[in-house]
RNA sequence: GCCGUUUUAGCUCAGCAGGUAGAGCGCAUCCAUGGUAAGGAUGAGGUCACCGGUUCAAAUCCGGUAAACGGCUCCA
């Protein structure tokens, strides 16, 4: 009898016969894992539990407890959900569907009637009738030629089908639900218990926009009850951070229809916010050698032809404006061909290099309105932009120098949660981007180099550059799970090109700059609702847009006090807010707390007496008295230093790096 | 833009076998003058998103438009 010899993640070696299963792995290594065991995972592919193994190889057994343990639990829960609806309607068709840590989805298509959010309370009925029948769902290999004969109907398993390389084919099988493919099921539907579906939404039939739109079903399972319950207030509890509720609750921005879509308005709380970010990033860039101008938000629309815009961002702009005497402005998608106008002003020496133009630049997208949403996507936009001309020799150089701003930047406002992407352009698809092989390549090699050079992690991504350049993107979470870009550091040498830039070199002769584009806080709407996120809306003292909120024990002896407490620390530029309505004490406590403002003075005749204050900070139940001006003083050391706790800096090992 | 859902007072929502609207919070006024998370009373506030249709009668049924939400595609 032929032997298959497995090796075990603590890298012992063991024989066994051909044809054994996991579940005889497991055993004759513990009757307690044999238990436990839901798969096996053989040189990364997970295996039925009962499925034979024929092949040598680093062998795993999965069980409840591990990742992908929990992934044959949610495949197993999307086969269910398959085959309950197979069962209500005969003639639906699937897509593709998938396990993940977040869950599982099953996409369908029914011509007779899309699958809706109120059918899934009936469709979790008959998986559970499924569940508890726990008829054993037959896996078999399949010709992949007889499967597509039995699949001869349905165009998605067809394509499915045919982009199997296979002869032969994985194929499971319950009652007339017939799902193929590589992937591991519960061999019982016993720990399917702890399951839900949550939601039904639209998906392109294998991601492409061209393609028709099927159903996608999401749901989740776990193997406990707790653990799902955990999860599902975890969701419920998503919506608190996100930053669509906070603004709301706490008054610092809407969106008004009757205005248009994806043109947000900041109320004074959101105004102050972000007016005390703007002034931070404005003085932190002149500190570091950018000069800060203002441009305007329309131009002439030959301005976006010279650049490529017109050409090759058309669709995310606005139309242009016929002005009736053959002129046509434009609203700017970018600034970019301003600054470059700030260039081409005057004559430029390679002295200059290299020149760094800033600004605060609104600018406007036509946005599809499937993505506006809130303050993260809008179609009015003011971005933290950058542009910088260089000589090519110092490209390097000014990277490491933008990488190092945005560190200190990111340590001020406490960021520690990012990724580092690198987006290159899509080679399938190079008509979408300035088309120079060459540029491109070496553009993308020099990015790729520097952050090789300066040791730090990331990841590349086709696709994802700009239509003139490569990019370093630095990649954020929001409070959905969605990812999105928050700062950027982009090379080109295109539009220097377009544009016809130059600089006079030592030798006397014209010679062409290079540009760097980069935003560090990316946009002033996207960066606050960031913020607003990742504190859940309990702004530190230096951002929050009311940082002492005053309250009188007496509005008839205690006023005056309270008046006076806040004109002084007014005049040291502190923002303070006075309770003086007509309600009880308590009730102006738990409002200033629910406002989520860092501190709640009370004052009373103690207080009047000694000049003093009560303080209680946000979160916090106790109060303690200080003395006003020692309690001033406290306050603007809190503004002064950011609101940091610590004085060690959270990117340090990275700043370590851009320092050597 | 696409698929689905939703849209009723400033906010959160109820009403919907079709007979022209309700609650809580908030707001205003009055009473209560209160020491660390909601004191009481009274009152104002809505052409039920908008435009059409069906009907004796539409917030409720049907169609269209817009916006929001969940996703997909796209993106700072």
């Amino acid at each position: 009898m032929a032997e298959i010899s497995l090796t075990f993640p603590d890298n012992s070696q063991r024989q066994f016969e051909a044809g054994s299963t996991t579940l005889d792995v497991a055993k004759s290594i513990a009757s307690s894992l044999a238990k436990k065991a839901v798969a096996g995972q053989l040189n990364g592919t997970l295996v039925d539990i009962e499925q034979p193994l024929t092949q040598d190889g680093n062998f795993q057994i999965l069980t409840s407890d591990d990742a992908e343990g929990l992934k044959v639990l949610r495949n197993t829960a999307t086969f269910v959900l398959g085959a309950a609806l197979k069962k209500i309607h005969a003639d639906i068709h699937f897509g593709e569907h998938q396990s993940s840590d977040d869950g599982f989805y099953l996409d369908t298509d029914r011509a007779a009637g899309q699958v809706t959010v109120t059918e899934l309370p009936e469709i979790k009925k008959v998986m559970a009738k499924i569940i508890s029948a726990n008829q054993p769902i037959e896996r078999r290999v399949a010709d992949k030629a007889d499967l597509l004969n039995e699949f001869k109907d349905d165009p998605y398993q067809e394509s499915l089908l045919n982009a199997q390389d296979a002869v032969q084919v994985a194929v499971y099988q319950l009652g007339n639900y017939t799902s193929f493919g590589d992937r591991a099921l519960l061999k019982s539907l016993a720990p399917l218990k702890h399951y839900e579906l949550l939601s039904v939404a639209g998906a392109y039939w294998q991601g492409k926009s061209s393609n028709p739109m099927l159903q996608r079903i999401y749901g989740t399972a776990f193997y406990k009850a707790p653990e799902l319950e955990a999860d599902l207030k975890r969701r419920a509890e998503i919506k608190e951070r996100d930053h669509r509720t906070i603004g709301r609750d706490l008054d610092l921005f809407f969106v008004d229809p009757e205005v248009g879509a994806g043109l947000p308005y900041w109320m004074p709380n959101g105004a102050t916010i972000r007016r005390v970010v703007e002034r931070y990033i404005i003085d932190k860039e002149v500190a570091n050698g950018y000069q800060h101008v203002y441009t305007p938000v329309l131009a002439n629309l030959n301005l976006y032809k010279t650049s490529g815009h017109w050409a090759h961002y058309r669709e995310d702009m606005f139309p242009p404006m016929d002005m009736g005497d053959g002129e046509f402005l434009e609203l700017r998608p970018m600034n970019c061909p301003s600054h470059i106008q700030i260039y081409n002003h005057h004559n430029r020496s390679y002295r200059e290099l290299p020149i760094r133009i800033a600004e605060l630049g609104m600018m406007h997208r036509y946005e599809k309105s499937g993505a506006l949403s809130g303050l993260q996507r809008v179609r009015e936009m003011t971005l933290n932009d950058g542009h910088t001309f260089l000589a090519p020799e110092q490209i390097q150089d000014e990277f490491k120098s933008v990488l190092k701003m945005m560190m200190e930047v990111y340590d001020d406002f406490n960021i520690t949660d990012y990724t580092f992407r690198l987006s290159y352009r899509d080679p399938a698809n190079t008509e979408k981007y300035f088309d120079d092989d060459e540029m491109w390549n070496n553009a993308q090699a020099m990015l790729k180099q520097a952050m090789d050079d300066l040791g730090l992690d990331y990841y590349e991504a086709e696709g994802e550059a700009a239509f003139y350049g490569p990019k370093l993107d630095v990649q954020t979470k929001t409070a959905m799970g969605g990812e999105e870009t928050m700062s950027t550091i982009q090379l080109d040498f295109m539009l220097p090109e377009k544009f016809q830039l130059t600089y006079t070199g030592a030798d006397g002769q014209e010679h062409r700059p290079v540009m760097m584009h980069r935003g560090i806080v990316g946009t002033m709407e996207r960066f606050v609702a960031y913020l607003m996120e990742m504190y859940k809306g309990a702004f530190p003292t230096w951002l929050a847009p009311v940082q002492v909120e005053v309250i009188p024990v007496n509005l008839d002896l205690h006023t005056d006090y309270v008046k006076d407490i806040q004109k002084q620390m007014a005049a040291k530029g502190l923002r303070v807010k006075v309770d003086l309505r007509n309600e009880k004490m308590g009730y102006k406590i738990r409002e200033a707390q629910t406002q989520k403002v860092p501190y709640t003075l009370v004052v009373g005749d103690q207080e009047l007496a000694d000049q003093s204050v009560s303080v209680r900070r946000y979160g916090e139940k106790d109060a303690a008295d200080e003395p006003l001006q020692e309690f001033i003083q406290s306050v603007q050391a809190d503004v002064n230093n950011y609101s940091r706790t610590t004085e060690t800096s959270a990117n340090s090992s990275i700043e370590a790096k851009l320092d050597k």
